[in-house]
DNA sequence: CCTCGTTATGTTTGGCGGGAAATAACGATG
DNA sequence: CATCGTTATTTCCCGCCAAACATAACGAGG
């Protein structure tokens, strides 16, 4: 099944990293191509390139370095931060989802109530 | 500090709940009416109804029952259900907070070498 | 030097979500 | 039966985000 819990990471300064920005950095890191990814994403160029200009400028160091020109075009890849910013949301994502496994399941009986509507009244 | 970590529970069916309805329900079960919890909020009347229809629409019971008129004009109280589902998503959150602390902090400490424009790499 | 595909950037437009305001329903209580 | 404060619901309007479109810059290689 699809991963159902979602973390948006939010710093102190309102900036954040959540999904969205995570995706895109692993197809960047996949393609090797910001427009690449924004396709399979199924998102305009500019929307993913605007926020790779956001993900640069909220770390230390970029995250993803693009070259612009040359045999194919250019292309993207992510930097070493990069890579570990994105191996780190997931790690994050990863013990997280596994630590919520027994609450989502709470959650998940609260709503599976509902489908048995049949016959059985409480 | 305040909660940096915002989870946001996907259901299959596209379905959700993150921190802006468990604060909502929180709100509602404190003040006892729709409308104090959406002043609380800071948002609108209707919003806030409007998040209250969705949760109780999208659990096997209303999370939020309500009495309209009466001696005080009224009121709102969340049902057991409602009750279950805020504390689930409480538990939800601090565990997966906790379980996400040491990620978090390497993603903080990837932010935080801009300040100190730090040179040892890895 | 021309082509090509990608990055980089601006401009415009449209949709839609949310806010504000107005209104109705409701029911205990005096 | 008038009042009162809340819930419930509609309508209108505006701002903002993002999609769409347009264009420039770039640089290896034929």
């Amino acid at each position: 099944m699809a991963p159902r819990l979602r973390l948006r990471l939010r710093f102190d300064d309102g900036a954040y990293i959540g999904p969205g920005k995570a995706d895109l950095l692993a197809l960047i890191a996949e393609t090797g191509s910001i427009s690449a990814a924004a396709a399979r994403m199924g998102m305009s160029y500019k929307r993913a390139w605007s926020l790779v200009e956001v993900l640069n400028a909220m770390f230390a160091a970029p995250l993803v370095a693009s070259v612009r020109g040359g045999a194919h075009g250019g292309g993207a890849h992510l930097t070493e931060t990069g890579k570990a910013v994105l191996a780190t949301y997931g790690a994050m994502q990863a013990n997280a989802d596994a630590a919520a496994a027994t609450d989502i399941a709470k959650l998940l009986a609260l709503r599976a109530l509902a489908s048995r509507t049949c016959g059985s009244s409480s």
